[in-house]
Formats: structure tokens, sequence, C-alpha cells
DNA sequence: TTGATATCTGCGTAATTGCGAATATACGAT
DNA sequence: ATCGTATATTCGCAATTACGCAGATATCAA
């Protein structure tokens, strides 16, 4: 059907789905904070939930996943719970998404804006 | 409760919104199969779904969606209808992912494998 | 032990999603 | 005009998802 094509290079199935997998466990606003979060140093959920506007028990449930995901590890400390990123390699990524939202939003400002 | 911390740095809510929305649209591996192969050139529908190995309504289904997320964009000639990419600012996410997706597997030989 | 703080888990609800089947539309050939 | 092909649309169902609430768990101090 396209034999006359430039040969086209697809992603086998497996492959294509934890792809996608990935991005759906970013695909999050909630979880997509935490991560960038999680990209500039450990946090624990009190502090999270603030820096993400959502609730403890939200937060934990996402973490949760993260955590299953293998995205972020855990260390404990007293009642405290820290998370950290798993794997720096999703934050050039990341920049990328947050980037190419801020252009779609029309203020060009790249990313990362407000301060805590 | 994190004052000494170094500055963070966060995506406002409507931004994480954008970006969250934006991987959602990929998060599918007949969606990220579909833009990859548009990245690579335009095609119709009946050839997308042989490339991606689904059917064509669940093909026109995932390509109205894409349309409507403004990803692709339609030319129409005679009964066919050809689809290309609208915004390649994607593809080095999409072969991040890729290759991520391809070293978790294993077999490391970083992506975009078998040929049609 | 009790109490306080921090986090986790299970359950229910509402919303979303992907897909197949059926139907509709557009176009070319005859 | 009809017929056949190519693509779109609509509907309904099953599965998934996020979230809040309530209760359970963990850790430490008194």
């Amino acid at each position: 059907m396209h034999e006359g094509l430039p040969d086209f290079t697809m992603p086998d199935d497996e492959q294509a789905r934890v792809a996608a997998d990935a991005l759906r466990m970013l695909a999050d606003p909630t979880r997509l904070k935490l991560m960038w979060a999680l990209l500039q140093g450990e946090e624990n959920v009190a502090c999270l939930a603030e820096l993400t506007g959502a609730r403890p028990t939200a937060v934990s449930q996402h973490l949760a996943k993260l955590r299953l995901a293998g995205l972020v590890n855990t260390r404990r400390e007293g009642t405290f719970v820290y998370y950290t990123a798993a794997d720096h390699h999703i934050k050039p990524l990341l920049e990328q998404v947050l980037s190419h939202a801020s252009h779609t939003l029309g203020q060009d400002s790249d990313h990362q804006p407000s301060k805590t």
C-alpha cells in the first residue's frame, strides 16, 4: 500500500505501550507538579500538598502511584516520609511540555514562573 | 513550612493543566504511533491503520481527537484524507519517551526498530 | 499506656476514555 | 442516477480514573 514511501520506522507494540504508560503517569496536573517539584529536591507529603495545591490524601495517592511506577523513592525520617525523583531523565521531557504549554497559553515567558 | 529551601519554581495551575492535557493526548499506544508516523510524513487513514495495527475506525477516532487538539492537519484529495503532524516540537519528546521505553524493556537498542 | 502528628488505604461516586457496531456522508466510476 | 470505496459520526458499554471521606497505620513524646 505504501511501497514507494521513504522507509517508515515504527515502534513495536510493547515499546509503544510502555511509552504510553509513562506518559499517562505524567498526564495529570497534580502528578506533573509533584514530579516537577521532586526533580528540584526532596520533599515530604505536607510540603508537596502545599506546593501543588492538592489535599494531602490526594497527594499521597498520587505518590503511591508514582512509587509503584518507579518514578519516586521514599525515605522515612520519624513521622515524615521524604520523596525524591528516582529518574531524572524525565526532566527535559517535563521542561518541553511545560514550555509548550506556556507558549500555547500565549504568555510566552518560557516555563516555571511563580515562586513559592 | 519550607522557607529555608532553595527557591522552588512551580508551574501555575493553568500551565500544568495544559501540559497534562498534551501528555494525555499522547498517552495512548495508537495515538503515539500515529504521531510518530505522521512526524515522518503525510499518510491517509488506511495506511495509518496498517502502520499502527489498529482498525480504521479506531484510527479515525484517534485522528479526530488529535485534530481537535491541533496536533494534526488534514488535506483532502478525492476520497482520501491525508494527515500531517501540525507541530514538530513534540518529536524530541516522543523520541525521549520511546528511548526510555526501549531501555526500560531491557533491549537497549535505542528506539525506532522494526521497518515496514 | 495515651495523645498528637503524618501518612496510608479502602470504599463510593462522578467523570472520562477506548472501542465496536451501526449509520451517515463524500466522492469517483460506470 | 446507482454502486462501491473511503472516511466520519453517533451511540452504548465496559474499563479506568481522580477525588473526598473515613478509618487504619506508623512514629514519637510525655
